[in-house]
DNA sequence: GATCCTGAAATTGTATGCAATACTGACTTC
DNA sequence: GAAGTCAGTATTGCATACAATTTCAGGATC
């Protein structure tokens, strides 16, 4: 029946905590703490809390504890232009790869977006513009990009998460994807990979300039 | 004194074994005869593997073991193909943003390949072409971009072992970085990006033959 | 001979105990 | 009053013990 293990059990569990913001950046990660709210020993926190440091997601200080990686603007915005050149490079493997399959299924969470957009649900965008930018990355059918790309997009998703409502991007992000479906369905892969590009490094100038505007939690953590 | 812990430690030994190829992909990794052998107890063998694991170079199937990964021609060309785009968006930042310095240390770096060449020194030689790449990764001074490419190269590690002494690699290898350092002081990016993802490109297509044309150590792992 | 039990042995996953290091805060010294 | 010192406490890292699951050998059945 359950054949996970409890430790990826709870890797998943504090993943989506970190993501949701219950656990925002730079907050420490107790292990004797998160082992009783979870209701298990040390053991599998501590591989759980291994695994996202890892993933990059904490950051484990040696004989210090286990904090919510708590990165700069700098890093924030070295990290999506990373994510707008592995988008580009689906989008540009995918408008040569697609299948007609996938095609529709772009097509359709495209449509849906456009739904989400219409009804101003930024919750509902947010969840299908994520799935929007996955069927890119199959497309691609190079499933280690595919892999590359989610991680890393899974990565900026605490900061994602702080701008869903800023004002107008929803309109602006959904003629952007527009543009991007276009250029993939033509199969013109260099302009899909510009559209795509330009489209994360907007977000990630927005998220980068947001953060910077924010206190940070740990400033003095060396 | 000593400030890492016993599990990182033994995740860099590991590790090593595996790119030398001590551990064969397809190996199977026993707890206890790992500990044993490393005169420690399974904790920081476990912790070692898991973070092996999440670097895609050990693989975990629960409650079954870990093995040492072993992936076809199809994936490894599917992490080629990536190493190439990573590689191509180093040269095409640092073609822009590199420093005397870095110059300097880019042009040192591939006039000692060149003496590696002429002496026909095929472990030097890639000992130094690892350094130049290296060089290339940091110039783009995009150190999130650094870290995921000399990461993907690690991950790539065991494998480009296998065709250290393919005939004649090393000269096309060099005339090869000549192209490319050429580009990067000329600062002309995306022709330094081109030529980089052509050279891993090459490298990759050399790699997924190889390996295609090799008898898989556990064919039947599932 | 092949397939299906079945139970012991082996191996992984989790809990717990102990040792080593880092943190805290009162006290001392200047 | 600020800085340094030195116990006492808290927390991490590692070892060991136990539980749960898989693996595998040896028969039994067809």
């Amino acid at each position: 029946m359950e054949k996970r293990k409890r430790s990826d059990q709870m890797s998943d569990e504090i993943e989506e905590r970190i993501a949701t913001g219950i656990y925002p950046p730079g907050m420490r990660l107790d292990e004797v703490e998160l082992a009783a709210s979870f209701g298990v020993s040390r053991t599998p926190i501590r591989e759980a809390l291994i695994q996202l440091s890892s993933s990059g997601l904490v950051e484990i200080r040696p004989r210090r504890g286990a904090i919510v990686a708590d990165i700069g603007p700098q890093q924030l915005w070295e990290m999506f232009e990373v994510m707008a050149e592995l988008e580009a490079m689906c989008g540009r493997i995918a408008a040569r790869r697609i299948s007609k399959e996938e095609q529709a299924a772009l097509v359709a969470a495209h449509e849906a977006c456009e739904t989400a957009r219409e009804q101003n649900d930024a919750d509902m965008y947010y969840r299908l513009n994520e799935q929007f930018h996955h069927l890119i990355y199959a497309a691609s059918h190079n499933s280690f990009l595919q892999a590359q790309a989610a991680a890393l997009h899974r990565r900026l998703k605490p900061y994602r998460r702080l701008q869903l409502r800023v004002r107008d991007r929803m309109n602006s992000s959904f003629s952007e994807h527009a543009g991007i479906l276009d250029a993939i369905l033509s199969e013109q892969g260099d302009l899909a990979a510009e559209r795509l590009r330009e489209h994360v490094v907007v977000q990630g100038q927005r998220f980068a300039d947001l953060v910077s505007s924010l206190p940070r939690l740990n400033a003095a953590s060396r």
